[in-house]
RNA sequence: GCCAGGAUGGCCGAACGGUAAGGCGCACGCCUGGAAAGCGUGUUCCCUUUGGGAUUCUGGGUUCAAAUCCCAGUCCUGGCGCCA
C-alpha cells in the first residue's frame, strides 16, 4: 500500500509511475475521496471537542447538586452525539471507500526500472554457464516424455487422485525432489539463513499484506468455500507461495534495529489455481496447481534494500551455479512487475528439451526459476511491519524482499533435459550427489500395471 | 469440543462507571571535573500540528459518560474430552 500523504503530495509523480506500469487506477478519484474524508474527520473532531467538554462539566454538575444546569447539559451533550453519529458515519463509509481504492492500488517502480509495457521490453543482463555446456544429446527428449519414460512422473494417475495439472513423483524423481529441497536449504543456510516450516492455511489477512488479495483472489485455493463468494479476515486460502506466512509472521510487530537484516528460508508446497492458462504449457510439470519452493524472505532498513536485492539474487543463483544449470538474469520493465513489487529481477534456467521461439540461440527454451523482488514498504505498510532505528525513535516501516530460492519442479525439469544423457538416463548433478547416496545416475524404474504390458514396457 | 481464568504504552503493572496511577527501559536536557544518583521533558496513530481527535485485544450494545457493565469473536493460560 502506498503512503497516504506521499500520494496527497505527489499526485503526478505516482500518476506517470502508474501509467509506466499499464495500471488502471483513477488517482483523480481517490484524491478527491481523501479529501472529503479529511473535511469530515476534521468536523467530527469538532463535534467531540465540544461533547468532550460538556461531558466533564457533567461529571463537575454531579458532583456540586446542580440538578438544573446538569440536565441542560446532557441535553445538549445528546444532540452532539446523534450530530457526532452522523458525521463520523458518513467519514466512515468515506475511510472503507479509501482504504478499499488504495489497496488495489499498485506498488510505484523505482527509477532503475527499464519503461515499457510488454515482456519485450525486459532487459536481459547477463548469462552464465554457456561457455562450456556440456555435451548433449543430438535430440534432447522433453521432461514430459523422458519422466513418463524412466517412470519418475506420473502425471496421468495424479489427475486419477487429484485432477489435471497435479503430478506424483516416484523413485529417484522423488528422491531428486527431496535431495534439491535439503541442498538449497543447506546452501541458504551456509548464506545466513534462517529456516522456517510455516503453516500452509493463511487468513484472508496474510493474502492481503502480500498482495494476493484483493485483486488475485482466483490465482489462489480458498478453503471452504468458491472463490466467487466474499471473504472475511479470518478465512482460509492454501498457501500461494511462502512469502505469504513468512512475511506476514512478523506482522503488527515492531522489530529491533539490531533484528535486521532478517533473513528467513522456508520450503513449502504452493498452491496456484493458474486460472485461464489452460492450453499454455499444459505438458509437463512447468505449470502445475501444486509444486514445492525454497523461498528466500528478507527484512531490511530501508536505506539498505536495493543493495539486499543485489545480494538476494546472488543468493538465489549460487543454486544454479552449484548444479551446473545454464541461466540468465532479467530485469523486469515496468509493465511485466508485480502488483507489490518496485523492482525485480527474474532468474530462468535454460531448458534445451523444447525449442522455443524465444529461447536462447542454442536451443530449448527459458524457465522462470526465481523471482527477486524488492518491495519496499509497500508490503510492510499492509501487514504493520515496523521497526525501531534508534530506542527513543518512532518506529518506521522496514522494507521487505523475497526470491524463490528456487522452485523446484523446473529446476528439475532443466536437471532432466540438460543433464540428460544419450542412452535416455539423466546424470546427477555432482553436488547432488551426497544428497542421494551417492548415485550418479537416474536409470529409470520398471513400470507398474497391466498398461505396461500392453505398451511392451514390461513382459 | 466443553469449562474456568486472562489480554491495558517498547516492557511490567494499577485503576473495576466520572474520562488511563506508578515503575522499568530508552532519548534529550538540567545537575557534575566526569559518571552514578536525583530532577525535568519526551517515548502509539490520525487531522488543517502554539491546537484538536482517537487509542485499555477486535466488533457491537447499554449510558450524558465505558479500561470498568452486557453480547459476539480472536488469541493466550489451566483443566476435562478427543487425537496422528
Amino acid at each position: 500500500m502506498l503512503d497516504r500523504t506521499y500520494l496527497r503530495e505527489n499526485p503526478d509523480e505516482v500518476g506517470d509511475a502508474l501509467e509506466n506500469r499499464g495500471a488502471d487506477v483513477d488517482l483523480d478519484e481517490i484524491l478527491e475521496i481523501d479529501e472529503r474524508w479529511r473535511e469530515l474527520k476534521a468536523r467530527g473532531d469538532d463535534l467531540r471537542h465540544d461533547r468532550n467538554e460538556i461531558t466533564q462539566q457533567i461529571g463537575k454538575l454531579v458532583a456540586e447538586g446542580k440538578d438544573d444546569e446538569r440536565e441542560e447539559a446532557i441535553e445538549r451533550s445528546r444532540e452532539l452525539k446523534d450530530e457526532i453519529e452522523a458525521v463520523e458515519a458518513e467519514a466512515d463509509e468515506l475511510h472503507d471507500e479509501l482504504q478499499e481504492r488504495l489497496l488495489e492500488v499498485p506498488n510505484v517502480p523505482h527509477e532503475s526500472v527499464p519503461l515499457g509495457l510488454e515482456e519485450r521490453h525486459n532487459v536481459e543482463d547477463r548469462r552464465w554457464g554457456f561457455d562450456d555446456l556440456r555435451e548433449l544429446p543430438d535430440d534432447v527428449v522433453p521432461h514430459y516424455e523422458l519422466g513418463e519414460d524412466l517412470d519418475v512422473i506420473d502425471e496421468e494417475r495424479a489427475a486419477k487422485t487429484t485432477g489435471s495439472g497435479f503430478y506424483f513423483l516416484k523413485g529417484d524423481g522423488a528422491r531428486l525432489e527431496h535431495a534439491l529441497v535439503q541442498f538449497m536449504m543447506d546452501v541458504h543456510r551456509e548464506q545466513g539463513y534462517v529456516d522456517l516450516f510455516p503453516p500452509i492455511p493463511v487468513k484472508s489477512a496474510s493474502m492481503r499484506g502480500t498482495g494476493q488479495l484483493p485483486k488475485f483472489a482466483d490465482d489462489a485455493y480458498r478453503l471452504g468455500a468458491s472463490n466467487d463468494d466474499s471473504y472475511e479476515e479470518e478465512d482460509l486460502w492454501l498457501c500461494p507461495t511462502a512469502e505469504v506466512p513468512v512475511t506476514n509472521m512478523y506482522a503488527n510487530e515492531i522489530l529491533l534495529k539490531d533484528d535486521l537484516p532478517l533473513k528467513h528460508q522456508a520450503y513449502t508446497p504452493n498452491f496456484r489455481r493458474e486460472a485461464g492458462e489452460h492450453g499454455t504449457e499444459t505438458r509437463g510439470i512447468v505449470r502445475v496447481h501444486q509444486f514445492n519452493k525454497v523461498e528466500l524472505v528478507n527484512f531490511v532498513e530501508p536505506e539498505e534494500s536495493y543493495d539486499r536485492l543485489e545480494g538476494l539474487l546472488d543468493e538465489a543463483e549460487a543454486v544454479l551455479r552449484r548444479l551446473g544449470l545454464p541461466y540468465r538474469i532479467l530485469e523486469l520493465c515496468t509493465g511485466d512487475l508485480t502488483f507489490a513489487s518496485a523492482k525485480t529481477y527474474d532468474i530462468e534456467v535454460w531448458a534445451p528439451g523444447d525449442d522455443f521461439e524465444d529461447g536462447p540461440e542454442e536451443g530449448g527454451r527459458w524457465l522462470e526459476v526465481s523471482s527477486a523482488s524488492n518491495f519496499e514498504d509497500y508490503q510492510a505498510r499492509r501487514s504493520g511491519l515496523r521497526y525501531r532505528p534508534e530506542r527513543h525513535e518512532s518506529a518506521e516501516y522496514l522494507h521487505t524482499l523475497n526470491a524463490s530460492g528456487l522452485a523446484l519442479p523446473r529446476v528439475m525439469v532443466a536437471i532432466l533435459e540438460y543433464y540428460q544423457n544419450e542412452d535416455g538416463t539423466v546424470t546427477i548433478p555432482e553436488a547432488l550427489r551426497p544428497y542421494m547416496g551417492g548415485k550418479e545416475v537416474i536409470e529409470g524404474h520398471e513400470k507398474v500395471g497391466e498398461a505396461a504390458l500392453g505398451a511392451g514396457e514390461r513382459e
